[in-house]
DNA sequence: TCTGGGGTCCTAGGACCC
DNA sequence: TCTGGGGTCCTAGGACCC
């Protein structure tokens, strides 16, 4: 049997506990009401007025004017999940987080341990509000995919469990939305075919799913039907898995053709992917530079180094290259730079370079270490504050505090 | 009323190799 | 020369999730 626990409106629930006085009102947690960007989490008494996440902040204001803009605290909401974790790991050793505020658990077998679903449910409810002063809803349910519905269909607080054979009836009167996986673009097209409801699709033939929709075909025909059909749903629950991406982007408060300002903020937020590089002990084969423009189109571009890396140097090279190729020297509103490719292991080296490597490694755990003291604006690469030509950087390769300019 | 930031997975074409 | 088929890597874009 496999549980879906889901922490109710999250992030506000977390600024609740460090302020209490927050608790009842309209509380939007993302920024504030005249920024760029949108909503992370709202409140019940906000959503109440149409806010709801992915809503603009200026949209949020228009219809919520009297809510409270607060800016979202990560540190905050990591170690609440942290605290969620470990009250869902005192039930068993099969957890897996899915995301900050969302988890799976395997309770397969541990009706001896733990009585029938509802009961465990309701202490696991129980334990949750006592260790962490949050409220959670649970799904119950023999497929990921139809628990993490049934936790949806829970909210707020409660439990929901879908037992063994009642999957399709319980899918079906819900909107084809409600499915994991199915988003905006997805709903637009099975409502083109009439299918607006999970039932509809189940009634459909997988062999007409499959010639419309190819393997996403088959995939939904999986789905309407409660199973775990393809994909990430197919994998078992507790297999911790490395990451295969890292990534910084940053949207400017306004709209900006000026190459230093963007190249500034190209190595800043480069330096601080390859400091999560280094945390993690890994080395990318690739980086990638996103950019999007003022009228929101986006473009990627990407490169495969000859080397996988973890250093600033290479890295801010690497993006800088792929920027200045990639621009067309209008006005930008995002920049983003991400690697993949990620290994464990250094790959082959001459001694040479291993041991120019190890150099500047060391020198940048050093910066590190001082960015853990004083912040992460007290050392920066040269380029990270002018913008400036990879030459430069080529003589200061690890931005040590003694090579600063002075301020 | 313009539209964040961090991710995952999928598709599709071309290069390249056997 | 008018031509195959599979596998894998690379790049670009897009859907989707929280």
């Amino acid at each position: 049997m496999i549980f879906h626990v889901d922490m109710d409106a999250f992030f506000v629930s977390v600024e609740e506990l460090y302020d209490p006085s927050l608790k009842g009102k309209a509380v939007v947690v993302g920024g504030q009401r005249d920024q760029r960007g949108v909503v992370s989490a709202a409140s019940y008494e906000a959503r109440k007025f149409g806010v709801h996440s992915a809503l603009p902040l200026r949209s949020a204001a228009q219809r919520c004017p009297h809510a409270i803009f607060l800016d979202g605290h990560p540190e905050r909401y990591r170690e609440y999940s942290h605290k969620v974790h470990r009250v869902l790991e005192s039930f068993t050793p099969k957890v897996e987080m899915a995301s900050v505020d969302e988890a799976y658990l395997d309770l397969a077998g541990s009706e001896r341990l733990w009585g029938p679903p509802l009961k465990a449910a309701h202490l696991l409810h129980e334990r949750m509000k006592r260790d962490t002063g949050l409220n959670c809803s649970v799904g119950i349910a023999t497929s990921r995919m139809v628990a993490k519905v049934a936790s949806d269909q829970a909210k707020p607080n409660g439990v929901l469990w879908v037992q063994p054979g009642a999957e399709a009836a319980f899918l079906a009167p819900l909107d084809v939305r409600k499915l994991p996986g199915v988003g905006k673009v997805t709903e637009q097209k099975l409502h083109e075919l009439g299918i607006r409801r999970v039932g509809d699709l189940a009634r459909l033939e997988t062999s007409f799913l499959e010639r419309r929709f190819g393997q996403w075909g088959l995939a939904l025909a999986g789905k309407s039907h409660g199973l775990d059909a393809g994909g990430w749903f197919d994998s078992e629950i507790g297999a911790h898995e490395d990451p295969k991406s890292i990534s910084h982007e940053h949207t400017f408060d306004e709209d900006t053709a000026a190459a230093v300002k963007i190249e500034a903020t190209l190595a800043r937020l480069t330096e601080k992917v390859a400091r999560r590089l280094r945390e993690h002990g890994f080395h990318a084969r690739t980086v990638h530079l996103k950019l999007r423009d003022a009228s929101f189109r986006t473009v990627t571009r990407a490169r495969t180094l000859p080397a996988p890396t973890q250093l600033d140097r290479e890295l801010i090279l690497a993006s800088r290259e792929l920027f200045r190729k990639a621009w067309d020297r209008g006005k930008v509103r995002l920049i983003g730079v991400g690697v993949s490719g990620l290994e464990r292991a250094e790959g082959q080296l001459d001694l040479l370079a291993a041991e120019q490597r190890e150099r500047d490694r060391r020198a940048l755990s050093a910066v590190d270490r001082l960015r853990d003291r004083f912040g992460e604006a007290s050392v920066t690469l040269a380029s990270g504050l002018t913008g400036d030509t990879p030459e430069r950087v080529h003589e200061n390769p690890v931005g040590l505090p003694g090579k600063q300019p002075r301020k």
